[in-house]
This record gives C-alpha cells, structure tokens and sequence, in this order.
DNA sequence: ACCTGAACACCGTTCAAGT
DNA sequence: ACCTGAACACCGTTCAAGT
C-alpha cells in the first residue's frame, strides 16, 4: 500500500478513502488486467477459419501473460478475493473466442470446448511463467502443437 | 512462522536453525507435496491401454488438487523461489506417466505430448481451484471430455 | 547443541488533526 | 472533502542469554 500510495503522489492512509483495503484494490488491479486481456484477445488477427482465429487469440493470449508476468498472476490467484467486478471482466474475456468456438464445433458444446483450450492456455503460460519447465527450448513448438493438437481434437469430437 | 513453530510445539525463532528464512521453509514444502502428488499419481489403476492409463491419471491429479487446495496452489506458485530439490521433486512427479506417453506416440514425441495434456490439467485444476469457472455444473464432463479430446488428438496428430 | 524472550524492521490499517 | 503524521497490530527475523 506504502508504494502504491507514492507511487501515486499520496500516502497510504488516503488510499482508504478509495477502497476499503488492500483486497479490494487487488481486486480492482485484477478487473483492470482481465480488461487489457480482452483487448488483447479482441486485437488478435481473425480469419474465416475458426481455427486460425482461435490459433492467433491462443498466440495474443500467451503474448499477453509473457508481457504481463505479475499481472497474469494475479488473475488466476486462487488466494485472491472473488468479486463480481472481476467475474464480469473475466467473463467479457472470454466472450472474445466464444463466435469462434461456435463456428469450430457448434452451438452446443462451445462452452465446454471453450473449456478445454482455455486451461490448456492458462496451464501452458502458468506453467511457463512459473518456470516449471525443465527444458526451455522447445517451448514454442510445444505450445504450437498443443493448440493445434486441441483444436484438431475438438473439432474431431464434437463434430458428430 | 510462528504458526508453523507452534503447530510443532516450538517459537518462531527455533525454526532458523532448520531453515534459514521463510522462503527456504515453504520450498521444502513444495517438495513434500510433489512427492505426495507423485504417489498419488503411482498410486492409480493402470492397463494396457495408455489412454486409460492416463486418463486414471489425470483424475489422480484433479482429485490430489481438490484435496490439497493450498499445497496445489503451492506448487506451481509463480512467485516461490525455484529450488533444485523442487525442480527434482517435480521431474520425479512427472516421470510417473512418461511411459505412457511413449506407448501413446512415441518416445520421441512423448515429452512434446506430455507438454500438451500436463499444461489442461494443471489450467484446469487451478482454474476449478481458484473458482474461475462461471457455471459449477458440467464441470466434471468438461474435464472427461477435455481429457479425452487432448488424448485422442495427441495419438492422431502424433501417430503418422 | 537447541531453545527462548525481547527487540527490531516492515507494512497494512486506524484515527485524530490539519487544510 | 481530502490528505496526513503518529500510532497500533501483525509477523518475519535477529540476537543475546538460558539450559
């Protein structure tokens, strides 16, 4: 709080007249990150391929966390507080791929393939971020394969 | 700290004989509950069948995760320090189900596949974990069907 | 050797007072 | 209304002293 306030020109009792403590400018931090996430994802390259679309959104979206290391975490912070703010954020995130989704495999199930690329994302840049990778090259091809991988296996499940 | 030393019936002080601050603690942590997830992972049905080997796995996995929300979260902290014995802990983890990976495509594509599904389960789990997904129900399909998409995909893509 | 109370540093938070 | 210094609470850490 002490570096935030200065950081801002202030000192870190004022910022309690704006949030109440330290959770809720996290959280106010947080809503800010899914945001630019969605700009992100909403700036990606688009195709009429749904798989090409979804490949370059995979690609922004793994841009994204390398840029954005801290504020990466913080989004996916299984400590942090939930709020309703933050849902929404997320929630506006992720309607950015769901049309293409739809186009992949259909009305139906574009929720749940939604549901499978995306940890693969999430995991992948944790993952990496984390440092949890034993052998760094590589590590782009990997990513290139699994996103392909996926959505060659959505398409194929689902699609029947 | 003090926590800790008291849940072992000691002071807050004493513990600096044994590690030489809180980071160092907290990483022999980790490195217990690795070798716990190793077990549990050993610990599963196994067949002929590498995909349903891994799929017993993968379940291993989710339900250690949803068993042990903290040390799970603990694991793949981005902000712990990274240590040797953790990176040996995690490898020995890993290595669990790298034979089934090779029986699945191959041993020269085994670590790329591993690279694939491991990223799902770890973004699955900490998304379930840090209460990411919008609808609770369909939570447990969406993790069969992610599974099975990811292993299917693999053995097509990798097979030829 | 191992443990401890006391003390220190740091930081989130509260509050009375200043403008 | 908005900001602040001072003070408090909490916790990681150090250290001199006890056994």
């Amino acid at each position: 709080m002490t570096d935030v306030a200065v950081a801002v020109g202030i000192r870190a009792p004022s910022l309690y007249s704006r949030f109440s403590d330290r959770d809720e400018l996290v959280a106010a931090v947080e809503v800010e990150y899914w945001r630019s996430l969605a700009r992100a994802l909403a700036r990606a390259p688009r195709s009429n391929d749904p798989i090409r679309t979804l490949t370059m959104q995979a690609r922004a979206y793994r841009s994204f966390a390398k840029a954005n290391p801290r504020g990466y975490a913080l989004i996916y912070d299984a400590s942090a507080e939930r709020t309703e703010d933050g849902a929404r954020a997320r929630a506006a995130a992720v309607a950015v791929s769901i049309p293409s989704f739809v186009a992949l495999v259909g009305e139906r199930d574009a929720l749940m393939a939604a549901r499978v690329l995306t940890p693969f994302l999430h995991g992948f840049v944790s993952m990496e971020l984390a440092g949890a990778f034993r052998l760094g090259p590589g590590l782009d091809e990997a990513f290139e394969r699994g996103v392909a991988t996926i959505l060659a296996g959505l398409r194929v499940t689902f699609r029947e």
